[in-house]
DNA sequence: CCCATAGTTCGGAATTTCGGTACTAATGGT
DNA sequence: ACCATTAGTACCGAAATTCCGAACTATGGG
Protein backbone atom coordinates (compact mmCIF):
# COMPACT_ATOMS: atom_id res chain seq x y z
CA UNK A 1 0.00 0.00 0.00
CA UNK A 2 2.53 2.34 0.94
CA UNK A 3 5.99 2.06 -0.73
CA UNK A 4 9.36 1.95 0.50
CA UNK A 5 10.64 5.48 -0.31
CA UNK A 6 13.82 3.38 -1.61
CA UNK A 7 11.36 2.53 -3.96
CA UNK A 8 9.87 5.92 -4.52
CA UNK A 9 10.75 7.24 -8.34
CA UNK A 10 11.11 10.45 -9.46
CA UNK A 11 8.28 10.21 -12.37
CA UNK A 12 6.06 9.13 -10.06
CA UNK A 13 6.08 12.16 -8.40
CA UNK A 14 6.37 14.40 -11.34
CA UNK A 15 3.68 12.29 -12.54
CA UNK A 16 1.13 12.73 -9.51
CA UNK A 17 1.99 16.52 -9.01
CA UNK A 18 1.05 16.80 -11.86
CA UNK A 19 -2.63 17.29 -11.61
CA UNK A 20 -3.86 20.30 -10.64
CA UNK A 21 -6.32 18.49 -8.59
CA UNK A 22 -3.89 16.39 -6.60
CA UNK A 23 -0.88 19.11 -6.20
CA UNK A 24 -3.73 21.48 -4.67
CA UNK A 25 -5.14 18.11 -2.42
CA UNK A 26 -1.11 17.74 -1.33
CA UNK A 27 -0.27 21.84 -0.99
CA UNK A 28 -3.73 21.05 1.33
CA UNK A 29 -2.33 18.61 3.65
CA UNK A 30 0.64 19.75 4.08
CA UNK A 31 -0.93 23.05 5.29
CA UNK A 32 -3.01 21.91 7.30
CA UNK A 33 -1.12 18.89 8.58
CA UNK A 34 -3.50 16.25 8.11
CA UNK A 35 -6.73 15.74 6.00
CA UNK A 36 -9.69 13.41 5.24
CA UNK A 37 -10.68 12.74 2.05
CA UNK A 38 -14.34 13.65 1.77
CA UNK A 39 -13.57 17.04 3.58
CA UNK A 40 -11.72 18.19 0.66
CA UNK A 41 -14.41 18.15 -1.52
CA UNK A 42 -15.69 21.03 -0.75
CA UNK A 43 -12.72 23.03 -0.08
CA UNK A 44 -11.31 22.62 -3.13
CA UNK A 45 -12.52 25.69 -4.74
CA UNK A 46 -15.29 25.93 -6.91
CA UNK A 47 -15.08 22.42 -8.60
CA UNK A 48 -17.08 19.48 -6.91
CA UNK A 49 -14.93 16.18 -6.92
CA UNK A 50 -16.80 12.90 -7.18
CA UNK A 51 -15.94 10.60 -4.13
CA UNK A 52 -14.58 8.00 -6.58
CA UNK A 53 -12.01 10.37 -8.31
CA UNK A 54 -10.79 11.49 -5.18
CA UNK A 55 -10.19 8.18 -3.96
CA UNK A 56 -8.15 7.80 -6.74
CA UNK A 57 -6.15 10.24 -6.35
CA UNK A 58 -5.66 9.97 -2.91
CA UNK A 59 -4.13 6.56 -4.33
CA UNK A 60 -1.99 8.09 -6.66
CA UNK A 61 -0.58 10.22 -4.04
CA UNK A 62 -0.13 7.25 -1.38
CA UNK A 63 1.49 4.77 -4.56
CA UNK A 64 4.03 7.96 -5.54
CA UNK A 65 5.10 7.85 -2.15
CA UNK A 66 3.78 11.30 -1.37
CA UNK A 67 1.31 10.37 1.48
CA UNK A 68 0.73 7.95 3.95
CA UNK A 69 -3.02 7.06 4.97
CA UNK A 70 -3.83 5.57 7.90
CA UNK A 71 -7.65 4.66 9.21
CA UNK A 72 -8.70 6.36 12.47
CA UNK A 73 -12.01 4.95 13.53
CA UNK A 74 -14.23 5.80 10.22
CA UNK A 75 -12.37 8.38 8.65
CA UNK A 76 -9.00 8.73 6.77
CA UNK A 77 -6.25 10.58 8.25
CA UNK A 78 -3.81 11.22 5.30
CA UNK A 79 -0.67 13.21 6.13
CA UNK A 80 2.53 14.07 3.80
CA UNK A 81 5.76 12.03 3.63
CA UNK A 82 7.85 15.08 3.09
CA UNK A 83 10.62 14.57 5.24
CA UNK A 84 11.14 11.16 3.94
CA UNK A 85 10.95 12.82 0.62
CA UNK A 86 13.05 15.38 0.97
CA UNK A 87 15.49 12.54 2.27
CA UNK A 88 15.19 11.09 -1.29
CA UNK A 89 15.15 13.88 -3.69
CA UNK A 90 16.22 16.89 -1.95
CA UNK A 91 14.57 20.35 -3.12
CA UNK A 92 11.86 18.67 -5.26
CA UNK A 93 8.80 19.17 -3.24
CA UNK A 94 10.00 22.82 -2.33
CA UNK A 95 10.60 23.56 -6.22
CA UNK A 96 7.19 22.11 -6.95
CA UNK A 97 5.19 23.77 -4.20
CA UNK A 98 6.59 27.20 -5.19
CA UNK A 99 6.27 26.76 -8.51
CA UNK A 100 2.33 26.10 -8.17
CA UNK A 101 2.57 29.05 -5.69
CA UNK A 102 3.99 31.36 -7.84
CA UNK A 103 1.84 30.34 -11.04
CA UNK A 104 -1.06 31.21 -8.62
CA UNK A 105 0.01 34.81 -7.31
CA UNK A 106 -1.18 32.94 -3.90
CA UNK A 107 1.98 34.84 -2.23
CA UNK A 108 3.53 32.40 0.17
CA UNK A 109 6.90 32.68 0.73
CA UNK A 110 9.52 30.24 0.15
CA UNK A 111 8.43 26.56 0.86
CA UNK A 112 11.03 24.79 3.11
CA UNK A 113 8.73 22.49 5.43
CA UNK A 114 5.54 20.94 5.70
CA UNK B 1 5.00 27.62 -31.07
CA UNK B 2 7.17 28.62 -28.48
CA UNK B 3 5.18 29.66 -25.45
CA UNK B 4 5.96 32.81 -23.55
CA UNK B 5 7.39 32.16 -19.95
CA UNK B 6 4.77 33.87 -18.60
CA UNK B 7 2.20 31.57 -19.97
CA UNK B 8 4.23 28.28 -18.89
CA UNK B 9 2.36 26.48 -16.09
CA UNK B 10 4.11 24.36 -13.45
CA UNK B 11 1.78 21.32 -14.17
CA UNK B 12 2.97 21.42 -17.74
CA UNK B 13 6.60 20.97 -17.27
CA UNK B 14 5.43 18.27 -14.38
CA UNK B 15 3.71 16.64 -17.09
CA UNK B 16 5.74 16.84 -19.64
CA UNK B 17 8.58 15.63 -16.85
CA UNK B 18 7.00 12.92 -15.94
CA UNK B 19 8.02 10.79 -18.79
CA UNK B 20 10.71 9.13 -18.55
CA UNK B 21 11.67 8.93 -22.14
CA UNK B 22 11.36 12.98 -22.34
CA UNK B 23 13.18 13.38 -19.17
CA UNK B 24 16.29 11.47 -20.55
CA UNK B 25 15.76 14.08 -23.83
CA UNK B 26 16.04 17.13 -21.90
CA UNK B 27 18.85 15.65 -19.64
CA UNK B 28 20.70 14.80 -22.92
CA UNK B 29 19.88 18.56 -24.04
CA UNK B 30 21.10 20.06 -21.09
CA UNK B 31 24.44 17.87 -21.31
CA UNK B 32 25.38 17.97 -25.20
CA UNK B 33 24.01 21.63 -25.06
CA UNK B 34 21.71 20.71 -27.94
CA UNK B 35 20.39 17.96 -29.92
CA UNK B 36 18.80 16.68 -32.96
CA UNK B 37 15.59 15.11 -32.76
CA UNK B 38 16.73 12.07 -35.28
CA UNK B 39 20.11 11.67 -33.94
CA UNK B 40 18.59 11.14 -30.40
CA UNK B 41 16.88 8.05 -31.00
CA UNK B 42 19.25 5.88 -30.96
CA UNK B 43 21.52 6.96 -28.20
CA UNK B 44 18.81 7.04 -25.89
CA UNK B 45 19.89 4.04 -24.05
CA UNK B 46 18.22 0.04 -25.74
CA UNK B 47 14.78 1.20 -26.62
CA UNK B 48 13.94 2.74 -30.36
CA UNK B 49 11.69 5.29 -30.03
CA UNK B 50 9.36 5.90 -33.40
CA UNK B 51 9.79 9.37 -35.20
CA UNK B 52 7.01 10.07 -35.00
CA UNK B 53 6.53 9.29 -31.35
CA UNK B 54 9.72 11.60 -30.56
CA UNK B 55 8.37 13.84 -32.55
CA UNK B 56 5.57 14.36 -30.54
CA UNK B 57 8.02 14.24 -27.18
CA UNK B 58 9.78 17.07 -28.24
CA UNK B 59 6.72 18.98 -29.07
CA UNK B 60 5.57 18.44 -25.53
CA UNK B 61 8.65 19.57 -24.57
CA UNK B 62 8.34 22.83 -26.46
CA UNK B 63 4.85 23.64 -25.27
CA UNK B 64 5.89 22.88 -21.96
CA UNK B 65 8.37 26.09 -22.31
CA UNK B 66 11.00 23.40 -21.52
CA UNK B 67 13.11 23.55 -24.79
CA UNK B 68 13.49 26.05 -27.91
CA UNK B 69 13.53 24.59 -31.64
CA UNK B 70 14.53 26.19 -35.06
CA UNK B 71 15.61 24.38 -37.75
CA UNK B 72 19.17 24.99 -39.20
CA UNK B 73 18.54 23.53 -42.88
CA UNK B 74 17.58 20.24 -42.74
CA UNK B 75 18.06 19.16 -39.48
CA UNK B 76 16.28 20.72 -36.23
CA UNK B 77 18.34 22.19 -33.28
CA UNK B 78 16.57 22.09 -29.79
CA UNK B 79 18.14 23.80 -27.07
CA UNK B 80 16.80 24.01 -23.69
CA UNK B 81 15.79 27.66 -22.09
CA UNK B 82 16.82 26.87 -18.74
CA UNK B 83 17.36 30.18 -17.69
CA UNK B 84 14.15 31.72 -18.39
CA UNK B 85 12.79 28.80 -16.60
CA UNK B 86 14.57 28.85 -13.96
CA UNK B 87 13.84 33.00 -13.42
CA UNK B 88 10.29 31.52 -13.65
CA UNK B 89 10.13 28.20 -11.55
CA UNK B 90 13.74 28.94 -9.26
CA UNK B 91 14.97 25.79 -7.99
CA UNK B 92 12.41 23.15 -10.26
CA UNK B 93 14.68 22.18 -12.84
CA UNK B 94 17.78 21.56 -10.93
CA UNK B 95 15.48 19.57 -8.24
CA UNK B 96 13.78 17.54 -11.14
CA UNK B 97 17.10 16.83 -12.59
CA UNK B 98 19.15 15.77 -9.52
CA UNK B 99 16.24 13.83 -8.32
CA UNK B 100 15.98 11.44 -11.86
CA UNK B 101 20.27 11.39 -11.37
CA UNK B 102 19.60 10.69 -8.14
CA UNK B 103 17.62 7.06 -8.83
CA UNK B 104 19.42 6.19 -11.92
CA UNK B 105 22.74 6.10 -9.83
CA UNK B 106 23.68 8.48 -12.48
CA UNK B 107 25.95 9.94 -9.78
CA UNK B 108 26.60 13.33 -11.60
CA UNK B 109 26.65 16.18 -8.50
CA UNK B 110 24.36 19.01 -7.96
CA UNK B 111 23.01 20.24 -11.32
CA UNK B 112 22.97 23.86 -10.96
CA UNK B 113 23.01 24.77 -14.76
CA UNK B 114 22.43 23.88 -18.63
C1' DC C 1 14.18 18.31 -61.40
C1' DC C 2 14.78 14.30 -58.66
C1' DC C 3 16.43 12.11 -54.81
C1' DA C 4 17.67 11.66 -49.95
C1' DT C 5 17.17 13.09 -45.33
C1' DA C 6 14.65 15.30 -41.25
C1' DG C 7 10.26 16.08 -39.15
C1' DT C 8 5.27 16.57 -39.01
C1' DT C 9 0.54 14.95 -39.57
C1' DC C 10 -3.00 11.66 -39.59
C1' DG C 11 -5.65 7.85 -37.94
C1' DG C 12 -6.69 3.81 -35.49
C1' DA C 13 -5.27 0.72 -31.60
C1' DA C 14 -3.84 0.47 -26.84
C1' DT C 15 -3.66 2.62 -22.53
C1' DT C 16 -5.15 5.78 -18.96
C1' DT C 17 -8.37 8.70 -16.56
C1' DC C 18 -13.04 10.06 -15.05
C1' DG C 19 -17.10 9.32 -12.51
C1' DG C 20 -21.61 6.88 -11.46
C1' DT C 21 -23.24 2.88 -9.00
C1' DA C 22 -22.71 -0.66 -5.97
C1' DC C 23 -20.14 -2.41 -2.40
C1' DT C 24 -17.40 -2.78 2.27
C1' DA C 25 -15.80 -0.97 6.83
C1' DA C 26 -16.47 1.32 11.25
C1' DT C 27 -19.46 3.79 14.62
C1' DG C 28 -23.41 5.38 17.31
C1' DG C 29 -28.07 5.00 18.78
C1' DT C 30 -31.67 2.18 20.28
C1' DA D 1 -27.25 -7.24 18.37
C1' DC D 2 -29.27 -4.67 14.84
C1' DC D 3 -29.99 -1.07 11.84
C1' DA D 4 -28.88 3.53 10.11
C1' DT D 5 -25.29 6.52 8.83
C1' DT D 6 -20.99 8.06 7.24
C1' DA D 7 -16.24 7.28 4.95
C1' DG D 8 -13.98 5.18 1.53
C1' DT D 9 -13.06 1.54 -2.14
C1' DA D 10 -14.08 -1.54 -6.29
C1' DC D 11 -15.82 -2.06 -10.53
C1' DC D 12 -16.97 -0.89 -15.12
C1' DG D 13 -18.27 1.69 -19.23
C1' DA D 14 -17.35 6.33 -21.38
C1' DA D 15 -14.15 9.91 -22.46
C1' DA D 16 -9.60 11.41 -23.10
C1' DT D 17 -4.75 10.54 -23.97
C1' DT D 18 -0.80 8.21 -25.78
C1' DC D 19 1.56 5.32 -29.02
C1' DC D 20 3.34 4.41 -33.51
C1' DG D 21 3.10 3.04 -38.59
C1' DA D 22 2.19 5.11 -42.97
C1' DA D 23 1.68 8.99 -45.69
C1' DC D 24 2.97 13.65 -46.22
C1' DT D 25 5.94 18.13 -46.23
C1' DA D 26 10.20 20.72 -46.22
C1' DT D 27 15.04 21.59 -47.22
C1' DG D 28 19.43 20.87 -49.55
C1' DG D 29 22.56 18.42 -52.85
C1' DG D 30 23.63 16.57 -57.34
Amino acid sequence: MHPAMADVRPEAILHALSDPVRAAIFARILRTGCVEACSAVSALGDRVIPKSSLSSHFKVLREAGLIRSERHGVEMRNHSRWDEVQARFPGLLPAIINAYAAESGTEAGTATGP
